[in-house]
DNA sequence: GACCAGGTGTCGT
DNA sequence: ACGACACATGGT
C-alpha cells in the first residue's frame, strides 16, 4: 500500500476549474479512473499513475517516484493550453440561456483526452448502470486483470487479456450481462491492434458507425467513445439526463433519442459534445432527482461526487 | 420486494 | 423503421 510519489509540481491551466468543477471533470461520468481521498485525486492516465489536487491557477500534480516525466501527458490529458475554452466560446451561449447558465456554473469544465481504449471499455460498462457502479466495475477490471503499476494501482487490461479472461472473473467484476459485450468486443479488437488508428482516420459519422458495429456498442456508447476517447467534440451522446434536459429546456417532449442527437449536433455545432458535458453537469448538479418516469422524489438529495 | 440505473440486442408489428 | 421487453447486478 505504500506508494512513493515525487514532490508536487504545478501545472497552469488556461481555464481554471474550481474544486467542485475539477471533481465534475474527473469523476462526473466521463472518466471512471479517479478517486478522491483527503482532497487528493488519485488515478491512472494510460500507464501512468498520477495524483492531482486543485490549486490556484491550475492543478498541483505528482507521479510515481523514479518514473519518466509526465508533464506533457498530463497537459494534453487536461487540455492545459485551453483549446476547448476557445471552441466553447463558439457555442451558441449568447442566444441560449440554458447553455449559458450551465457554462457559467461550470466554468473550466473540459473533456478529458482519454485513450480510445479506456473510453470504450468504460462505456461498455455503462448501460443501465449508475456512474458509481460503472467506476467500481472499471476498477475491478483493472485490479483483477490489469497490470499492476504500483501497489494497488493498476492499468486497464488490454483487449487480448479481456478476450481470454475467465468468464467467472469477468462476472466477478460486477459486469452482469455486460460481460458478454466486453468479451465479444475484446475478441473482435484483440485481432486488430491498430483499431484505434484505423477508426481515428474516419470522419465522425463514419467513426460512430464503425464503433456501433461492436457488440454492446449502440448510439450512446459510440458517441461517448468518439467524444471522450477520440476527442470528437462534435459527437453528442444522448442519455437519460441529456434527454430530460433537452425535453425540459427546449420543449422537445416526445422526441426520440436519435432525433435528439441530431438536434444537439445541429443546434450546438462543432463543439456539441462539449455543450453536452455542460448540460450533463448542470442536470446532475445539486442533488436534483434523477430523470424518473414516474416520481419527482423530493428525498433524493445525494451528491454523487 | 419493487423499482431504478450515462442502453443494447432482439424480437414483434 | 418503431415500440416493447429482457437483460445481470447492486443500491434504495
Amino acid at each position: 500500500m505504500d506508494v512513493r510519489w515525487t514532490d508536487w509540481r504545478h501545472l497552469t491551466l488556461a481555464d481554471v476549474p474550481s474544486p467542485p468543477c475539477l471533481a465534475e471533470i474527473l469523476d462526473g461520468g466521463q472518466c471512471f479512473r479517479w478517486r478522491l481521498v483527503d482532497d487528493i485525486w488519485t488515478g491512472v492516465v494510460g500507464q501512468q499513475p498520477l495524483q492531482l489536487r486543485a490549486s490556484a491557477g491550475g492543478v498541483d500534480w505528482r507521479q510515481l517516484a523514479g518514473t519518466g516525466g509526465a508533464t506533457k501527458t498530463l497537459a494534453h490529458y487536461l487540455d492545459a493550453e485551453g483549446a476547448q475554452a476557445r471552441v466553447a466560446d463558439a457555442l451558441p451561449w449568447r442566444s441560449d440561456p440554458a447553455l449559458a447558465k450551465a457554462m457559467e456554473r461550470f466554468r473550466g469544465l473540459r473533456i478529458l483526452r482519454q485513450e480510445p481504449h479506456e473510453a470504450l471499455l468504460g462505456f461498455l460498462c455503462s448501460s443501465n448502470k449508475q456512474i458509481l457502479q460503472i467506476r467500481r466495475m472499471v476498477e475491478a477490471l483493472a485490479m483483477q486483470l490489469g497490470p499492476e503499476l504500483a501497489p494497488g494501482l493498476h492499468a486497464l487490461p488490454d483487449w487480448a487479456t479481456l478476450a481470454k479472461a475467465d468468464d467467472r472473473v469477468l462476472k466477478g467484476c460486477g459486469l452482469g450481462y455486460r460481460a458478454t459485450f466486453i468479451r465479444e468486443t475484446a475478441r473482435a479488437l484483440a485481432r486488430r491492434p491498430g483499431w484505434a488508428e484505423e477508426l481515428g482516420a474516419l470522419r465522425t459519422e463514419g467513426l460512430l458507425e464503425a464503433l456501433a458495429e461492436l457488440p454492446g456498442v449502440g448510439p450512446k456508447v459510440a458517441a461517448c467513445t468518439a467524444l471522450f476517447g477520440f476527442g470528437r467534440l462534435d459527437a453528442f451522446p444522448v442519455d437519460t439526463w441529456i434527454e430530460q434536459i433537452l425535453v425540459e429546456r427546449y420543449g422537445l417532449k416526445g422526441w426520440k433519442r436519435a432525433a435528439l442527437e441530431r438536434f444537439g449536433r445541429a443546434h450546438y455545432g462543432d463543439a456539441a459534445g462539449l455543450a453536452q458535458q455542460y448540460l450533463f453537469a448542470e442536470a446532475r448538479d445539486g442533488g436534483r432527482s434523477p430523470p424518473s418516469r414516474k416520481r419527482e422524489g423530493a428525498s433524493g438529495k445525494k451528491r454523487l461526487w
